[in-house]
DNA sequence: TTCAAAAGATGATAAATATCATATAATAAA
DNA sequence: TTTATTATATGATATTTATCATCTTTTGAA
């Protein structure tokens, strides 16, 4: 089993404000799983009861509305920690997580780490931040949401995921996401999206390679974003 | 000036977690504020550097997306705080908040206040806690803007307001918003807001008194909210 | 009190988006 | 490989929502 102390993981996220003796004992309960692409890490309506740190992989969040729709609310990559919030509340979660790529990932149990969270300061301060962050982005995507249209919030996804996964040497975006996963992040019926991607498209600002995407009119795309 | 050690206000929110040293020191320093209404507590853009204890009144928090629109993303109420973020982020706010009626607000400054945030566990964990819950609405809110239609929200946000205001003696709820601002909650224009309430007053679930609403069947109202 | 401005209401129409139908392409299971 | 299943694509149409225009009512300032 791996250790914490020694995990490169850890320095992209809070855990990194642990010290060297609250990781060791992280360290001996924590344990490491592998998910397979499609594979949830939890489902709704579970007990999370701890948190998970990303290795490797990257999942999807999301909820199921009462229309029956599912709708993706965040992603999450390697470095990431997910099921911070279960630290917190007792609640079962509202939300699930489901692979995208076959993923490693640690689950750290609450009860080992909520002791950490009320006598570590920096790593308290650290987790407050974190979700004062997401607080902030899940204000500009409730924003984003109620005023913009389908059209610009795709063009805006686009460029948010070339943001967060980042190109490879050939300029395409590292994440691989069906055409209704993408649906599911706008918020949209998926031969909508499908259409608008297809526009994109035909109008040379987007390039399909394999199932992902490669941007080729970054300043175009911008501008539908902001509504033109 | 008023005295935190004996404010009732403070009961109600993360504060009541301060002991009563810190509560004299914040007593000392913080400054209370009457904000007529339409005015604002805070702008976009601003650095608030402090955090509003709601004494009194009503207000709207909000941003302008890129269309031009503005969007509120919460309603602040008595013994409410405002302006968590600003304690744990340098940046400036991307929210502006706006009186609905006139209101009492205490402000205590960052920097009195962070130092109980770090030394404090339950108050830092009570703040947590918070953030927490408000992530899960943020959340909550990101899946019904994207998936629902504006009837349903229209619903689902009467049935809110009910839930988070509550109602006098007569069944009406205690909170005066102007059509454009109930336009401004569920993301759509000022006439389909309109036209969807009187569409429901027409049916007899609500009814207008003045500028207040009374829901007069609220199961129907959940009903629409849920999609039927 | 009077009058201008703002808020509320409603119709007509345009634009955006969902839904249904169907076809093709890609993928995974036998 | 063959076949069944799923994902992608696209047209036709219905529904939802925005926009523009106009009117009435309410509100607030002079």
């Amino acid at each position: 089993m791996s250790k914490c102390e020694q995990c490169i993981v850890r320095k992209f996220n809070s855990l990194t404000h642990l010290s060297r003796e609250e990781l060791v004992k992280i360290s001996a309960c924590k344990t490491s799983r592998t998910i397979k692409k499609g594979e949830p890490l939890f489902s709704e309506g579970e007990h999370i009861n701890g948190i998970f740190c990303i290795k490797d992989g990257i999942c999807k969040v999301s909820k199921m509305s009462e229309n029956g729709r599912n709708q993706i609310v965040n992603l999450i990559k390697k470095g990431d920690i997910l099921g911070e919030r279960s630290l917190i509340t007792q609640e079962a979660s509202n939300l699930e997580a489901i692979a995208l790529e076959d993923m490693e990932v640690c689950f750290i149990p609450k009860e080992e780490i909520i002791e950490d969270l009320e006598k570590n300061p920096k790593f308290s301060m650290s987790v407050l931040k974190d979700m004062a962050n997401n607080l902030k982005k899940a204000d500009n995507i409730i924003v984003d949401m109620a005023q913009k249209t389908v059209k610009q919030r795709l063009a805006e996804t686009l460029i948010n995921l070339k943001e967060k996964f980042d190109t490879n040497n050939d300029g395409i975006i590292n994440v691989r996401l069906s055409r209704e996963d993408i649906a599911n992040i706008i918020g949209t019926a998926t031969e909508s999206a499908i259409r608008l991607l297809s526009d994109l498209k035909k109008k040379k600002y987007i390039e399909f390679v394999g199932k992902e995407i490669k941007i080729l009119n970054l300043p175009e795309l911008e501008k539908i974003a902001q509504g033109f």
